[in-house]
Parts: structure tokens; sequence; C-alpha cells
DNA sequence: CTGGCTGTGCAACTGAGTTGCAAAAATCTT
DNA sequence: AAGATTTTTGCAACTCAGTTGCACAGCCAG
């Protein structure tokens, strides 16, 4: 995803490209994964973390990252390619790796449907395995 | 549940069935539903927060909780009837609401199984739908 | 250039959860 | 049963992530 791409996503979901904000999505892009608060604070120590914060929540309100819980105790935020503006959908699966505390996106597997009971709607689904991820294996 | 299957089930799992600890169990028989600490909190005014958070900590190490992501932000504790003293397994899938907070187990519906790409080890699987409770659709 | 709006950075605050520690309760030993 | 030892409890203090208040900086419009 180049520079252009990012300026363009954000413009399309109506934020204002700034270099801080830039920063924070170049991190979710880098990793290519979902990241905690605390994983782009980390990476990006120039940026303050109210700055984080209060980014992180303005792409939510935007729809241009979507929200996980993290396998551990928090939440993630994952960059959202492929959701319409209003509506969070991306259906795949993620993997929590208890051993280094990742979290990864299995885009090719999507999230296999189940029939709820008669008065439950569904808004959303999320499935998370925890085990051991390929790099900790070895 | 009766109060002798609570302190048979305390004792089957190594833990002293002291009262603040049975009243926490009790906690969960009542709601039958995974509960927060906070939740156990505002419903146990007389128990100490501290006594909450080493009681569930012992319990989730002994195996009688198991933990899951609350939906919200945080974690929630499950009471584990069907998993042997030394893994959980307990694998229906979870409903929680996002107009009253609250989770509910699905008891009869199994999470489905998918099968990860090689080099991933899974160790545990949840599988959480978040949308309206029939409670609160009402 | 000037006035207003948005974004930023620091510091102070908040709230959930944990920990240190001494008192209380339960258990063991003789 | 009395005393010694271990476990549990309750309070207060602390920690840490995340949020908010506020003043200043940067940016665009007239």
């Amino acid at each position: 995803m180049s520079q252009t791409d990012i300026i363009d996503l954000m413009m399309h979901h109506g934020v204002k490209p700034t270099a801080n904000r830039i920063l924070i999505v170049n991190a979710f892009v880098k990793e290519h994964r979902p990241l905690s608060m605390t994983e782009i604070e980390t990476q990006l120590e120039s940026v303050d973390k109210s700055v984080i914060s209060r980014t992180l929540a303005l792409f939510r309100e935007r729809h241009m990252v979507h929200v996980l819980p993290d396998g551990g105790d928090g939440i993630r935020y994952e960059l959202c390619h492929s959701c319409s503006d209003d509506r969070d959908d991306d259906a795949h699966i993620h993997f929590y790796c208890s051993r280094c505390g990742k979290t990864f996106c299995l885009k090719d597997i999507p999230v296999p449907e189940v029939s709820l009971p008669d008065g439950y709607q569904a808004e959303s689904v999320n499935y998370m395995v925890t085990g051991i991820c390929p790099d900790c294996r070895r």
C-alpha cells in the first residue's frame, strides 16, 4: 500500500491526513496485523499517546479500523480495507499467539456461520483461535 | 446447582471452600453466564475487590473458570462445569449484547471448526457473536 | 495579515485491577 | 486444649492503560 493509497483511504473516510495520522496508518500497513494502542505507542515513540488514543477513536468512528478482542485482556485495532463506509464487515478469523502476544489475520479463512436461537440478532462475529504461531514454534 | 455441589466442585479442584469463595461461585451459578470482575463486585458488595481478584486468579489456575473476551473491552470469567482438571475445553459459542453489555452462553451451539494453515498450533477457540439479545429487543 | 478552526503535546486525572502488609481465621502439633 | 504455623481476608496504597483539560501551534479563508 503506497503513501498515496493511504492518503486516498483517509480522504475517502473523511479523515484529514496529518503527519501523525499517516504514521499511525503506516504502522498498520507495515505490520499487516491488528495492533493494540500500546503496540502503536511503542512503535511510534515520537507520537504522544493522547494523539494515538484520539486518532484511533476517530478512525473507529469513520470505520477505517475495527476493533477486536486481543486474546489477552485488551482490544486491538485492525485496519479495514474492505469495509464499506458505514459498516464493519471483514469476516476472517484471527489467531492470537499466547507466546508472543501478537494477533494475526488469517484472511483466507472465513468465519464459519452458525444459526442463532430465536430472538438473538447478530451484528458481527469474532472467531479467535489462541495457540502458538509458526514463528514461536521454531 | 446445590450448595453441596458447589463445595464438591471446589474440593475437586483443590480449592478450599471459604465463605467468600462460595459467594463468588454462587454469583456465577445464579447468573449462569460469564461475569466480569466488576459485575461480581457489584453483585457482592460485602466482598472486597482484592479478594475477588485473588479468588478469580486461583479459580483460573485450578481450571475452575476460564477466561473469555467480553465483547466490550475487558475479559469475563465463565464457570467451567465440563472442563477436566487441567484443560479448558467447553467449546460453545457466546453472544455479547451490545445494548446491555451482558454475555450469554449458547450452550447448544458448538463452535464450528476450521483448519488452520501449516505451522499454527491451536490451543483454544473463541467464537463470539455481538448483537442484541432477546431481552433488549423487546 | 488576522480570525477561527483543527490538531497537537503536555500534564493531570480516572478507573480497573493488583500488591503489601497486618489482623483474623483456620489448621496443625504436641 | 494451648500454642505455633499457614492460609485467607480487608484495607490502603500503588500501578498502568487510556482519557481529558487546556493552552499553544499550524493551517486555511477572507
